[in-house]
DNA sequence: CATTTTGACTTTCCCTGACTATAATAAGCT
DNA sequence: AGCTTATTATAGTCAGGGAAAGTCAAAATG
């Protein structure tokens, strides 16, 4: 399991544990207890903690510096909105493991939806396009499995 | 006996071995143990291990990379099993539709998932796709969903 | 001639380091 | 004391190297 992923767990786990849905960490800190550079927490945060994955993150420099990351809560119908109106005419094939596990984490899709959608778009499904053309027909099925959600 | 049946036995005596049903594989590790070239491992993976043999392939690349090789559990002869291996490569909309009545009248699938499968391979889904391409988009997608449905 | 094997090239992802930006605190200056 | 400047302590950005896996078509094999 590479760094990056139990950089991820573990502030996946403080955010959690703590009482308010946020973690708030040390940039230095996190990188000296997994023994990588600095800048590697902000991969990190870029690549798992970013807001289509259902997080808002802020930070401050200098002294008594902080990154606080914080999981942000919708109304279930609004998220799926929000989801769709956030799918423009192109979606790249991690993004839409980010909408759909955070769909899945605020129990909007059981887990037998969230398998079909990802399989729906995932780069095995869309073979025979062009892979430069595979974000645009991606977008395309991902919206319309998402109207097709909320019209119960 | 050629190398690529040695590999291939090789995987399925991993999942076999395996507990949860899969097996997770280096590809460079996999290649220097057989003494072939890394590409071969794809080879043998889109000649023994598709969609139609019942497994589902995903990997990552980069640092601390891999692939992982599902068996979908249910006896080949099962009414999805057979439905997959109907599918081919081209599947015209009326087809996919038939195909989904009889899963959902044979109560392989709910209503909401029936719904959900529709949505994926309809047209409007598949716009972007020009539609001389569509059955051969919608053949890919409409396998991989349902190899994954029932990989649970 | 179908299947297997190979290798050159591409893509994705992880990790690092040099450089930049900002905030708090300490040090000087009037 | 109050203002300005230097220092120190953080965090952010970006480009690049390296470690995998993917693709494709040509060569070899049976």
């Amino acid at each position: 399991m590479a760094t990056s992923d139990l950089i991820a767990q573990f502030i996946l786990n403080a955010i959690e544990e703590s009482e308010n849905g946020f973690a708030e960490l040390r940039r230095s800190g996190l990188a000296e207890r997994f023994s990588v550079v600095p800048s590697q927490i902000n991969y990190v945060i870029q690549t798992r903690f970013s807001p289509e994955h259902g997080y808002i993150v802020e930070s401050r420099r200098g002294g008594g510096g902080y990154i606080k990351i914080t999981r942000v809560r919708h109304s279930p119908r609004s998220l799926v909105m929000n989801t769709i109106n956030s799918v423009g005419t192109s979606l790249d094939l991690r993004t839409a493991y980010a909408f759909t596990e955070n769909l899945y984490s605020e129990e909007i899709i059981g887990p037998q939806i969230r398998k079909l959608i990802l399989a729906a778009v995932s780069d095995n499904a869309l073979r025979p396009v062009e892979p430069s053309g595979r974000d645009t027909v991606r977008a395309a099925i991902y919206k319309n499995i998402l109207l097709n959600l909320l019209g119960e």
